[in-house]
Parts: C-alpha cells; sequence; structure tokens
DNA sequence: CTTACCATGTAAGGCGTTACATGATTCA
DNA sequence: TGAATCATGTAACGCCTTACATGGTAAG
C-alpha cells in the first residue's frame, strides 16, 4: 500500500477505540493529540473517504432530523492495517518550532526581542501544564477501565516531562538573556 | 509581503552570519539547525532564487575551473526583512512525533512492539546527546568572538534539556511497560 | 578508476491549510 | 434573533519531498 500519509492512522487508531464522526475526530486532534499531531477539517473528511473506498472504515448515516451526520467504524481489515503500521518501525520525529529559529537569529533581533520571545513561549507552555496535569491525574484514576488508557496516560506523561523541561530552560535562559542586557548599559 | 514560508528566513537567517551556498545552507540546516528544522534541495534551490529577485540576497558566481558554485550574500533590504520577521510572534511551534502516536495507539499493539519503539526512541537520543553536549562545550569556549555565539549557545543548550528530559522519561516508561507485561504473563 | 563528496537545478506529485459554501441546533 | 456550536464537504493554492538530470573534484 506503501501509505505515507499518516493522518490515515491517526483516523484509524482513533476509530479502533471507538465510531466516531469527522467532527469529533477533529475534536480528538485538537483535544487530545494536539500536544504531538494536528490536522484540518480539510484533510480529514478526504482522508475519510479514502479510509471507506479502502474498505478500512465504514460509515452509518445517523442523522436524525435533517441534520447531517456520518459515524465512522473501523473495520477487520482497518483494525490489521493499523496493526501493520503500529509494528514498522517510526520513520520521522520532528520538531519545528519557529521560536528557536527566533532564538537562534537573536543576535540580528537583541536580547530585548528574544527575551520577549523566551516569554510567550514560557507563557503558552505554563498555560498547558495544568490541562496535561489534569489529564494524567484523571487516566489514573482510570486506569483499569480500559487497556488503552495506559497508554494514553504515558502519552500525556511525555507531555508533561517535555514541558517541564521546557519551563526550567526557560528559566535559565531569561536569566542568561537579562544579564546580558545589563552587560550592554 | 505576507510571506508565510519560513525557509526564507531560515536562509535569510544563515546569511546574516556569513556569506553561503546553497550546498552550504543545506550543510548548516542539516548539522546546526536539524533538531528544530529541516529542508530539501529541492527547496533551498527555488528559495535562494525567489530571494534573489526580491533583492533580498545578491549571488556572486565563485566558480573556478569548471566547478559551477554560487555564493549568496544578504543584502541591507534582505536584513531589514529578517530583523522585521524576527519582531513579529511566533505563529506556530509544531511537535510531530510519530513516535508518540505509535505509544498513545499502544494498545493495538501490545506492550512488547510499544517497548522496542520507545527503545529505538531512546537509542536516537542517546546517539544526538554527545553531539550537542560537544556543542555546548564549543560555543562556551568561543563566547566573545561573535555576539551570535550567544544565542547559538541557548538553542543548543534547550536541544540538550529537551532530549535529557525525553531520556528520563524512556526509563520511567519502559519501566512501567515491562512492569504491564509481567502482569499479562 | 571508482567512490564519495561538491554543486546546482527541475519536475512530478503528495500533503495539508485556508477559505468558502451550506445548513441545523442550542442557548441566551 | 443572533451567536456559538454541530456537521460535512470542496476548491484553490502553497509548500515540500523525492527522484531525476548533470557534471566536477579529491582521495584511496
Amino acid at each position: 500500500m506503501a501509505n505515507t500519509r499518516k493522518l490515515d492512522y491517526v483516523i484509524l487508531g482513533l476509530l479502533s477505540h471507538e465510531p466516531l464522526t469527522g467532527y469529533e475526530i477533529k475534536q480528538r486532534i485538537d483535544g487530545t493529540l494536539s500536544m504531538f499531531w494536528g490536522a484540518s477539517f480539510g484533510s480529514i473528511y478526504p482522508s475519510l473517504a479514502q479510509l471507506e473506498k479502502n474498505d478500512f472504515v465504514n460509515s452509518s448515516d445517523t442523522s436524525n432530523t435533517g441534520r447531517k451526520k456520518i459515524c465512522y467504524s473501523i473495520t477487520e481489515k482497518g483494525r490489521e492495517e493499523l496493526k501493520k503500521w503500529l509494528k514498522e518501525p517510526v520513520e520521522k520525529d520532528e520538531l519545528r518550532f519557529e521560536t528557536l529559529l527566533k532564538l537562534f537569529f537573536g543576535s540580528e533581533n537583541g536580547a530585548d526581542g528574544t527575551l520577549e520571545h523566551i516569554e510567550r513561549f514560557e507563557e503558552k507552555i505554563t498555560h498547558q501544564i495544568p490541562y496535561l496535569e489534569a489529564s494524567v491525574k484523571q487516566l489514573e484514576s482510570i486506569l483499569d477501565l480500559d487497556p488503552a488508557h495506559r497508554y494514553y496516560l504515558l502519552t500525556a506523561k511525555m507531555g508533561l516531562c517535555t514541558y517541564q523541561a521546557f519551563l526550567s530552560w526557560c528559566t535559565q535562559t531569561k536569566d542568561i538573556l537579562k544579564s546580558n542586557q545589563e552587560e550592554q548599559l
């Protein structure tokens, strides 16, 4: 099949847990997966159509009273495809941080401007941490309800661990940049 | 200008420090920036052509004896464009970790398969750390040679800090997965 | 003499976003 | 009644990678 499009597997993965509509898939991606994956409606619906054509998912129209609603479920064939992919080695882990780009070229922007970027970054991270902590706690409390919860928990912990490292780096970096500023005075 | 293509700024940033050929730009990206940015020749050369058309860079043919070689320098206009962009707020910091995807859907793959992914991830990180450490040390030793070095150092430290956090998460996660395996026996 | 590296460039095609188009329902 | 949310889908367009095409140079 040589499928290089990861979104197909993201959707298959989400459907392996429960049937969902395209709209709900978007919500899951924006909620739980947002830390390490993203997708827009403009790619989700076409992917879903492709997946159905390949019999990896099937759809049932659950529209009620005029409101269009299509719920997708994973098929046996789809589950096999997902498992096959999960066994394959990871191809790419990518980190694209514009903040780091602006930091790297910081000498063209000065300590002040760079400091601002760090502070905005810190703010974003600080804002996310409570959600991750809540997620970890919640998952720990329902660990045995579903085997999947253990894996969700490991992922959430990775997020927390990473964000905490970012935060301590921010603190360090801010101090260094501030002392650089003072030298300049 | 509404330039959404970040690669243009990456190139401008690199050229703000020293004149480079397209080939050397690729080397810089693959070397120093690889942790948080990537680009292929197929995007670098067209970007360079565009940049020159906009008078953000100019080229000088430094071919010697038949070997084609074009060296690009940033113009004043290009430097202004770079500075303008550096002052703008960051639009997106993106992390796309297939490893986390495969971990998240781990219940479809089992503890064994998931453990393998973590181990491969750990290996990659472990392999990178000495390079980052060397980079940090080297930059610390030549800190005053160029104002840019201070910013390069901050970036390298971010890499180190992040990778160390990943590593400690790997250790934790492996233990949890292994104890999950034993429960299953 | 052949492999690896230096060096530039183009073409095809995939992936994905934004914007648009449409319409129902819920809540204040 | 108007805003927010639910819900699906398409079209235009941009970005990027891979593969291809071409040829020089250095080292073993």
